[in-house]
DNA sequence: AGCGCCCTCATACATTGGTATAGTCGGGCC
DNA sequence: GGCCCGACTATACCAATGTATGAGGGCGCT
C-alpha cells in the first residue's frame, strides 16, 4: 500500500497556510506547515510521496534561493512556487531551477491542486527510480575492488581473455570475479549486468561505443 | 569543422528583427528573419546548430502554440521566447513547454545573447546525441522481422535456448538471426547490442529487470 | 521460369563462458 | 599462532555461443 502523500507548505502567512492545509486535506493529501525555509529544513521529512509549496518572498531565505539550497542538500522534492508580487524574470528563474509550477496569488484552488498533484506524481516516479537504483548501488557496494574492475570491463563488452590481459590475470581468475559479480549483483543475465553498470555509471561513456 | 550556428528570428516587428539580426551577427552568429510562424515553417532549415527566437504574440499563430506545433512536426529546435506584453502564467506555460528562456521586451542585448548561446549549446548536444541514435536506427531498419524479434529477446537477457522455445524455432536458427543482428547492428559485443536495443527502446521496460 | 531474400534446420567444429574442486599467498583480527 | 577473507591459479568438465557448409521451402518480382 502506497503511503499517503504529503505537502510541505512553506509560507510566512499563517492564514494562507491554513487555507492551503484545508484545501489539501479536502482531497486526501496530508500536509505540514512551516513559516520559513529554516523551519522546514529542521523538521523531519517523512519518506513518502510529497512536494513543497514554497513562497518566493520569505524572511530569511527566499524561495528561489531555497531551490538551489535544497539541491545542494540532496533534497529532491518537487517544488511549486507561489508569490504575491512576482515578475516574469522571477518566474523564469524559478522554472529554470526546476520548479514544477509557479503560481501568482491569488490563485484558484484548482490550479494549486493541479500543480501539487502533478508534483507528487513526479515525485512518485522519481522515488520509484531511486528505490531501484538504491538497491543496485547497495549490492554494488558488496563487490570487492577486483570484482568491480572486472564488472566494469565486462560491461564494456570485453571478453574474459581480454580482461585477463588488461588486469594481468589468468582467465580463470577473471571468470571467478565475473561470476561473483553476477551473483552479488543478482544479475541473471549479462544484459542485466550491463544495465546495472550503466545505471551506476561504472563504465566511462567513451567506452560504451 | 563545426558549421556556423544559426538563429531563426520570428517576429512581426521588422525593426526588432533587424536589431536582433545585427546583434547576432556582431558575435558571429548567422541569422534568418521571418515575420510569422508560417513563414518560418515554409522556409528551408539548414542542418546546423541553431535555435529559434520567437515572439509570443504573433499574427496567425502565437509563439506558445507554435512550441507545441513544432514538437508535433518533429522540429526540436531550442526556443527562446520573448514578449512585450507578457504575464507570469504565460511565461510559466512557455517554460513548461520547454523554452530555453523567456525574455520581456525591452531586454538587454547581453541577456538575449546569453539565452541564444545557451540554446545553441543545447542544440549542439542534442544533435550529437541524435546523430548517434540515427546511425543506430538506420542500421536497425536493415534487420529482418525475425532478426528484430531475436535481438529484442537477446537484449532481455534470454539464452538462445529460451529464445528458440519462445519463438518456436530451433536453437541453430536463433544463432543465425542473432549473428546477423550483431553484424548488421555493427555490435562488437553483447554489451553494445544491449545498449543499442535500449537506445531504440526495443525492449519493454518491464522486461529489463 | 529464374532470381533474390527471408526463414528454416542440420552437422560439425571452435571458442567462449560458467562452475566445481583444490591449493597457495598475504593481510587483518582475536 | 590460529582464523577468516580476499585474491590468485590450476585442472577438469559442462554449457553456451559463434561460424562454416549445405540444403530445402516460400514469396515476390522481373
Amino acid at each position: 500500500m502506497e503511503p499517503a502523500s504529503l505537502v510541505h507548505i512553506v509560507d510566512d502567512d499563517g492564514s494562507l497556510r491554513a487555507a492551503l492545509d484545508s484545501l489539501f486535506r479536502s482531497v486526501g493529501l496530508d500536509s505540514r506547515q512551516y513559516a520559513s525555509v529554516q523551519e522546514f529544513l529542521s523538521a523531519e521529512r517523512l519518506d513518502v510521496p510529497s512536494c513543497i509549496v514554497l513562497d518566493v518572498r520569505l524572511p530569511g531565505m527566499s524561495g528561489l534561493d531555497a531551490q538551489g539550497h535544497l539541491k545542494e542538500l540532496g533534497i529532491h522534492l518537487p517544488v511549486v512556487l507561489m508569490t504575491g508580487h512576482g515578475d516574469i524574470p522571477m518566474s523564469v528563474r524559478g522554472m529554470k531551477a526546476g520548479a514544477e509550477d509557479f503560481l501568482t496569488k491569488p490563485f484558484r484552488d484548482q490550479d494549486m491542486l493541479d500543480a501539487v498533484l502533478a508534483a507528487i506524481e513526479r515525485h512518485k516516479a522519481a522515488r520509484h527510480e531511486n528505490a531501484h537504483l538504491h538497491d543496485v548501488a547497495t549490492r554494488y557496494e558488496t563487490l570487492s575492488p577486483r570484482e568491480r574492475q572486472v564488472m566494469a570491463l565486462v560491461a564494456e563488452g570485453k571478453m574474459n581473455k581480454q580482461i585477463a590481459w588488461d588486469l594481468q590475470l589468468s582467465e580463470i581468475t577473471v571468470k571467478i570475479h565475473r561470476g561473483a559479480a553476477m551473483r552479488k549483483m543478482d544479475a541473471r543475465s549479462l544484459a542485466e549486468l550491463v544495465r546495472m553498470a550503466d545505471a551506476l555509471n561504472v563504465v566511462p561513456a567513451a567506452r560504451q561505443a
